[in-house]
DNA sequence: GTAGGGTTAG
């Protein structure tokens, strides 16, 4: 390195530091003034577009990945790309994280690991198991047992049992060896299907026939399977048999479902009790565990005063409440025809440093609108539109009802091209309207629209 | 951040 001259080592590092994606942006596209030419080290194209990425700014991120295609350098790994498919999924844009599955920045051919990146987007995206598959089939990718694993889980999330099943014997036919994931996915599954038997049969062959042995994740599938029975006593009972095994540690997830499973069936009582296991066998109470009793307060004893207690509980012990806790909260109040206090905790979330998400904001609408306060809704609805959150259905259909029933059109106007804004009147269609733009860096023209849609 | 469980809506 020549003296003291900026060259791509000094940018990296200054990327690493800049905490603000939109700045590093800036910094990347504009060197320092006092910066000689230098060629962009694959370090830093790394480092951007996976803060972009994670920052959701999809746009400019493209026009990166275009400049990195374009440029003679080495070639970037395929985790990188893996990292903006997920990106694309979790931002749930399906489309956009195939077109990058095949963005032409990455040398081909694409791995199994690729592949499980763009499946597991796609079935966060809803994608149909014949979606996933066609994926597979294209890709031309061997499959390992990762991907078997998403493709079930894809069986199971479209309600097909038969299919994960399927795709189970396919598996052992190509000779992958199913893992403890593989054995997990099957007894949710079945736990979800209201299947204890089978769930429980899975969990005696596996050890049986595959020596796999199950761990904490099926534990918790059959304890929580077993409570949704009503029969929490044998859900307790599967948690003891889980302390008697030396392999396992019980964690937050098993007495987070075995606190709510006590509040529904009305044994609130006995929660102190497990409380206090818990913190006797150094399982600390994480905002799971909390926000499991803030839904037994709210859903199940309608006592939002000791909700607000939990809330606090939270606070004093260290552990941050998150859009889940709010949620439930506001879902409670609101249930109870409180929207006007619903309202007020929503304002204060950003204070308390957590975001609303659109589950927080579709309940607030949905709960102004149950009351028939369509106006107050109606402030709700354009803060939503402003951050691209969509109400539900259900929400928007009454909504526009009321302010039918109000006679005020040109409100209803204002509404409707709204509505329109995050399309909840065409469900999923923007994404079709933007699908050629997002791999083509000259045609940036949707940029603002998007960058609206992103989730803040 | 290639895969599985647990707390909120659907």
């Amino acid at each position: 390195m020549a003296g003291n001259k900026f060259s791509s080592y000094h940018l990296a590092a200054a990327l690493r530091r800049e905490p603000d994606p939109a700045a590093a942006l800036r910094l990347f596209l504009n060197p320092p003034a006092s910066a000689t030419p230098f060629r962009y080290s694959l370090r830093c194209y790394d480092l951007i577009i996976s803060r972009l990425a994670a920052a959701r700014l999809f746009p400019a991120m493209e026009s990166i990945l275009s400049r990195l295609a374009s440029s003679s350098g080495p070639r970037p790994r395929e985790q990188l790309l893996c990292r903006v498919v997920s990106a694309y999924g979790r931002a749930r844009l399906p489309a956009a994280a195939r077109r990058a599955f095949a963005h032409p920045a990455f040398p081909g051919p694409r791995t199994a690991r690729a592949l499980n990146a763009l499946l597991h987007a796609l079935l966060a995206c809803r994608a149909p198991l014949r979606d996933l598959l066609a994926v597979c089939r294209d890709a031309g990718t061997p499959p390992d047992a990762c991907t078997y694993n998403i493709l079930m889980r894809a069986a199971a999330a479209s309600g097909s049992l038969a299919h994960a099943r399927h795709m189970f014997d396919e598996m052992l036919r190509r000779g992958i060896a199913p893992t403890v994931v593989t054995f997990g996915t099957l007894v949710a599954a079945l736990c979800a299907a209201g299947q204890l038997e089978g769930a429980f049969e899975v969990k005696e062959v596996m050890v049986r026939q595959y020596h796999v042995l199950p761990n904490v994740y099926v534990y918790t599938s059959l304890i929580k399977g077993l409570c949704e029975k009503g029969d929490v006593d044998a859900a307790v009972a599967l948690k003891e048999e889980m302390a008697g095994k030396a392999d396992l540690v019980l964690d937050s997830a098993v007495y987070a479902t075995l606190v709510r499973a006590l509040f529904q069936v009305g044994r609130k009582g006995a929660v102190v009790g497990l409380l206090e296991e818990m913190k006797g066998s150094g399982v600390v109470a994480d905002t799971v565990v909390y926000n499991a009793m803030l839904a037994g307060f709210c859903e199940d004893e309608k006592d939002l005063a000791a909700a607000f207690a939990v809330l606090d509980d939270m606070q004093k012990n260290g552990c941050k409440a998150d859009a889940v806790s709010y949620n439930t909260l506001v879902a409670g109040l609101c249930k109870l025809g409180r929207w006007r206090d619903a309202h007020e905790l929503v304002e204060d979330m950003p204070r308390q440093g957590c975001h609303p998400d659109v589950v927080t904001y579709r309940m607030l609408f949905d709960g102004m609108c149950a009351a028939e306060e369509f106006l107050e809704a109606n402030q709700v609805l354009d803060e939503m539109v402003f951050k691209g959150f969509a109400p539900s259905n259900d929400g928007a259909q009454k909504f526009v009802q009321g302010i039918e029933k109000e006679g005020d059109v040109v409100l209803l106007e204002s509404v409707l091209c709204r509505l329109a804004k995050v399309n909840a009147l065409v469900p999923s269609g923007w994404e079709k309207a933007v699908s050629g733009a997002l791999n083509d860096p000259t045609e940036l023209r949707l940029e603002k629209q998007l960058d609206s849609l992103r989730i803040a």
